[in-house]
RNA sequence: GGCGCGUUGGCGGAGCGGUUACGCAGAGGUCUGCAAAACCUUUUAGACGGGUUCGACUCCCGUACGUGCCUCCA
C-alpha cells in the first residue's frame, strides 16, 4: 500500500517514502500555551492525530513530535498578568504548565493519542542551549546578525548561499504590503528578515547567551523554537510537518530556512502537510464576532468532544469545514447510531436467535477495514472513510449472533478506531451479569406472553441500569441509554 | 493593492464530462403485544452570466459573495 499526500511544497500529491527504511519522523506544530486552545487549533490537531494513525496503519514506525510554544510573546503578557507577584520565568513556568495541562485533557477527550506523542518544550533548558548553539552557527556561517533589539536571520545571506526563500509559498515583490514595510518597527536590515533571539525587555524572562564574546541576554524567536525541537526530537532533515495552513508561511518557510541554511541537506521535512481552518456558522471564528469556541464552551453546551472529532473527519482537511451547533447534533447522531452497532459485540446469546452467517458476511467486515485504510492512504480521504464505515454497518445482518460472535464486527470496529480515533470501543462497554440475567429473563416473560412482567423487567433495566432495549425481528438487542 | 482557495439539495459534505455519494433532519408507508428500532419510499442540488462539447455540477472566462496568506494566527 502506498500513502499519498497533498505536500505544500510540490503543490501535487506526493507518496510518502519514508527518509530511513520503515521509520516516519513527522512534527506538529503544537500549540502555544497561553490560553485553552481554540476547536480550530484542536481541529488541526486531530488531522496531525489521524495523520500519524494512518501512517502506522500503512505498516511503518512512527516517531511523531509536538511543541509547545512556551515561550512568546502572548505567554509573557499572560503569565504577567496572572502571577504578577513572582518573578518573570517562575509565573511563565507556572501559567504556561497550567495550559499545557489543559491542553492534553483536551486532546485526550476528543480521542487524540497523547501517548503517541512526543512533546517538547521551547523554554526548555536543553531547547534552549539548542537554539543558542543553532543561532551560534548561523551566525558563524554569515546567515545571522546582530541589531539593537536582537539576532536576525539574513534572507539575502540565504538566498546567495544558492538556497530559495518560498518554497512553501510565492514570494514576489508585490505581495509585502507598502504599509507593512513603513509601519516596521524593527532595528532589521530586510522586510523580511526575522528575528532569532529577542534582547531582553524588562519584566521579561530572558537567558544569558554569549555569543562571540557578545553578551546578548534575551529570549528566543518563534520560528528558531521549531527548527531546534524537530531536528532534537527527530534529527534532520525528516519525513512530515504539520499545522494549519497560516503557519506554511511565515512560519514553516522560516524554519526551511534556518534549517538549510549551510546544510548540504536538500530538505528540511520531505512532505508539508497543511489543513484548512474551520469556519464557525461560515465565518472566521473571531472573539468579536462572538462565534470563537473552546473545548470547554462545547462541553459546556453538552456536545461530546468526540462527536466534534467526528465533525472535524466529515470534511477533507483541505477544505474549509463548516461548525455550527446543528452540525454538531447531526455528528453526535452520527456517532450514536455508530454506537449502537459497536455494542452489538456485547449482545447476548439467549436473546438474539436464528440466521447462520455466510462467508460474505463473515468478510465484508475485514474487506470493510482494509477499504478505510486505502481510502484515508488517499491524502487522508476521511469522508470517503466515514461512507465506508457507514454502507458497511448498513449492511451488516444484525441479528447475525454468529456473525458477532465470529469477530469480525469486533475486528472491523477496533480497526476503526485505532484509524480514526473514535473510541467507539470504549464508549461501549458491556453491562455486567445481573442486567443480563435481567434480559435474558424477560426473554421468557415475551416468549411466554407475559406482557406485564416484560414491561416492568424493561422499566427496571432502563432504570436501574440506564439501559435500553429494543425487540427486532432477531430478538431483543440491549443499548446504553444516553 | 499582490498572490491563492472556495461557492453542491433543509443542514453538513464527496466523487465524477453522460450511471444513487454518504450522513443528519423532515414527510409517507411496512413490520411489531406495547415501546423503541429496523426496513422501504420520498423532498428530483450544483452562486450568477457567458463559452467549449453531441452532452457540464464536473473544463474555460467573467461577475458576486465567502475565505486565506502578504512576520510571530491552527
Amino acid at each position: 500500500m502506498t500513502l499519498r499526500l497533498h505536500n505544500t511544497l510540490t503543490k501535487n500529491i506526493d507518496t510518502l517514502v519514508p527518509l530511513a527504511g520503515d521509520a516516519v519522523r513527522m512534527y506538529s506544530c503544537g500549540p502555544t500555551v497561553y490560553d485553552h486552545a481554540h476547536i480550530g487549533n484542536l481541529s488541526a490537531f486531530v488531522m496531525a492525530d489521524t495523520l500519524r494513525r494512518v501512517v502506522s496503519a500503512n505498516g511503518y514506525s512512527v516517531t511523531h513530535v509536538m511543541n509547545f510554544t512556551d515561550i512568546d510573546d502572548k505567554t509573557i503578557r499572560r503569565s504577567r498578568a496572572e502571577y504578577p507577584e513572582m518573578e518573570p520565568l517562575e509565573a511563565l513556568r507556572a501559567s504556561t504548565q497550567v495550559y499545557t495541562d489543559i491542553f492534553l485533557e483536551d486532546m485526550k477527550a476528543i480521542g487524540n493519542d497523547v501517548d503517541a506523542l512526543t512533546f517538547i518544550r521551547a523554554a526548555d533548558d536543553a531547547t534552549i542551549e539548542g537554539m543558542r548553539q543553532l543561532i551560534t552557527t548561523l551566525h558563524d556561517q554569515g546567515f545571522a546578525y546582530i541589531a539593537e533589539d536582537g539576532i536576525y536571520f539574513s534572507i539575502e545571506a540565504y538566498q546567495a548561499s544558492g538556497k530559495t526563500y518560498g518554497q512553501l509559498v510565492e514570494i514576489t515583490a508585490n505581495n509585502t504590503s507598502a504599509a507593512r514595510i513603513a509601519n516596521d518597527e524593527y532595528d532589521k536590515e530586510s522586510v523580511h528578515d526575522f528575528a532569532l533571539w529577542k534582547a531582553e525587555k524588562p519584566g521579561e524572562p530572558a537567558w544569558d547567551f554569549d555569543l562571540g564574546g557578545h553578551q546578548l541576554r534575551g529570549r528566543p524567536g518563534w520560528h528558531i523554537e521549531c527548527s531546534v525541537m524537530s531536528q532534537q526530537g527527530l534529527g534532520l532533515p525528516f519525513d512530515i510537518h504539520t499545522g494549519g495552513i497560516d503557519l506554511a508561511f511565515p512560519h514553516h518557510e522560516n524554519e526551511i530556512a534556518q534549517s538549510t541554511a549551510g546544510s548540504d541537506n536538500p530538505t528540511y521535512a520531505s512532505l508539508f502537510v497543511h489543513n484548512e481552518h474551520i469556519l464557525v456558522d461560515g465565518r472566521k471564528m473571531s472573539k468579536s464576532l462572538g462565534n470563537f469556541y473552546t473545548l470547554k464552551d462545547l462541553r459546556d453546551r453538552g456536545v461530546d468532544p468526540l462527536a466534534f472529532r467526528l465533525l472535524v473527519l466529515q470534511s477533507h482537511y483541505r477544505s474549509q469545514t463548516n461548525f455550527s451547533f446543528d452540525n454538531v447534533e447531526a455528528a453526535t447522531n452520527r456517532l450514536r447510531n455508530w454506537r449502537a452497532v459497536a455494542v452489538l459485540r456485547h449482545q447476548i446469546h439467549g436473546t438474539i436467535r436464528d440466521k447462520k452467517s455466510t462467508d460474505d458476511d463473515i468478510h465484508s467486515p475485514l474487506a470493510a477495514k482494509q477499504a478505510i485504510i486505502e481510502a484515508l492512504s488517499a491524502d487522508l480521504d476521511t469522508p470517503t472513510a466515514l461512507r465506508i464505515i457507514d454502507e458497511t454497518f448498513d449492511a451488516l445482518p444484525l441479528g447475525n449472533i454468529d456473525l458477532i460472535h465470529h469477530g469480525s464486527l469486533t475486528s472491523l470496529i477496533e480497526a476503526i478506531d485505532q484509524v480514526l480515533g473514535l473510541e467507539l470501543i470504549a464508549s461501549t462497554p458491556d453491562i455486567d451479569e445481573d442486567a443480563k440475567r435481567l434480559i435474558i429473563e424477560r426473554e421468557r416473560a415475551r416468549d411466554a406472553k407475559d406482557w406485564p412482567r416484560s414491561d416492568a423487567l424493561r422499566d427496571q433495566l432502563q432504570r436501574e441500569y440506564n439501559i435500553s432495549l429494543r425487540d427486532t425481528a432477531h430478538g431483543s438487542i440491549w443499548a446504553h441509554s444516553s
